[in-house]
DNA sequence: ATTAGACTGATTTCGTATTTGAGTCGAAGG
DNA sequence: CCTTCGACTCAAATACGAAATCAGTCTAAT
């Protein structure tokens, strides 16, 4: 890795740091550079704007999710099975990373068109793997009323039904049972 | 039905056409007292407050969607046809309803403590509704996998899944097939 | 090529003056 | 009495202008 990488890393890393503490609107250009040891038109020589630091370091904080998710998911071989543990990671995983959770539940006033431009980012992410587990479910004959063609809109409303249960069930989302009732009705049904 | 009955219905259904056009927050009590063709502390002669009057309102429409839904549910026998086609009315009704659409959505301001007990009223109704029809799935056997003891959070996690697709994909509500996903969904699993 | 400090202008914040509107009251018509 | 009203109050919302903040630029110095 060159010196340029090197520094765009570290910049970043005191972006997530502050933004993790205080949020994109209450953290200015000022705070990261602070943080990052440098001064503030030192991180327009690397990024190019505000925006653009915080969508790298949400993407960076998503990828770390992914990764952990995948980790656990693939050692799974059932897919009924995978998607069950899918939402129910999903589910708290999401609530515990402070930086997405407030972008989640669009607690960030401004720009609307950024914020709904990451949150699509985040949707679209989401919707990739339980396509991916839905797929797999089709091919092994475990996901019966699924059809091939309707696993892009099937894929949509899962991530739907739990983004939305973020939103709604928030308050109550440590109750174990209740995701268990969750994950078993998408899967299993009534 | 009395003249005192008869005057505070004339108010209630200035209010509720007012209410429909402003909301809450932009209706004044002048606003209802002109559409009544009363004055405004007639309006607190008949009523103890604004909010009373609200929640009046907005039980009127919620019992008239209740009336509707429950007619078109009776004549269903099969409980996973029944709630299949609960979920499918709720979810189109309730975004029928411009005045109660708004509470749904926590598109209104200020004083949340009220706001929060309407919508718990909201939320109630159709728990009990959903309870009733997943009791009779269960006497039915019908529903294999739900557990008599489960019946409450099952109601709730229900009502939250709805609650949350009106929040979150309320744009694409009309797509007849991601609805129809949505139910087969709960109903038969994947 | 890299960094900093001073600068700009658009936006936000803040303090205050003004208006609005829910709810009260006393009086008056029926 | 029962019902209705217009005038009143006071807390909250709004409007507005001044002051502060901050994303982003520019220039100059390594």
């Amino acid at each position: 890795m060159n010196k340029d990488d090197e520094i765009k890393k570290a910049i970043l890393l005191a972006a997530k740091h502050v933004f993790q503490k205080w949020g994109l609107n209450k953290t200015t250009m000022e705070d990261i550079a602070h943080d990052a040891g440098k001064g503030k038109s030192t991180l327009y020589y690397y990024y190019k704007s505000k925006e653009e630091i915080f969508e790298a370091a949400t993407n960076e904080e998503l990828n770390n999710i992914a990764i952990r998710v995948r980790a656990i998911i693939e050692q799974i071989k059932s897919p009924k099975e995978k998607l069950k543990r899918y939402i129910a990671i999903t589910l708290t995983e999401i609530k515990k990373t402070t930086s997405i959770y407030p972008l989640v539940k669009g607690e960030i006033k401004g720009n609307t068109k950024f914020i709904d431009k990451i949150r699509k980012q985040l949707d679209n992410r989401e919707e990739a793997i339980v396509k991916e587990i839905l797929k797999q479910g089709i091919n092994s004959n475990e996901f019966n009323f699924l059809k091939e063609e309707q696993l892009d809109k099937a894929a949509n409303v899962i991530v739907g039904i739990i983004r939305g249960l973020e939103l709604y069930l928030f308050l109550e989302m440590d109750d174990e049972e209740k995701i268990d009732i969750i994950t078993s009705l998408i899967t299993e049904g009534l």
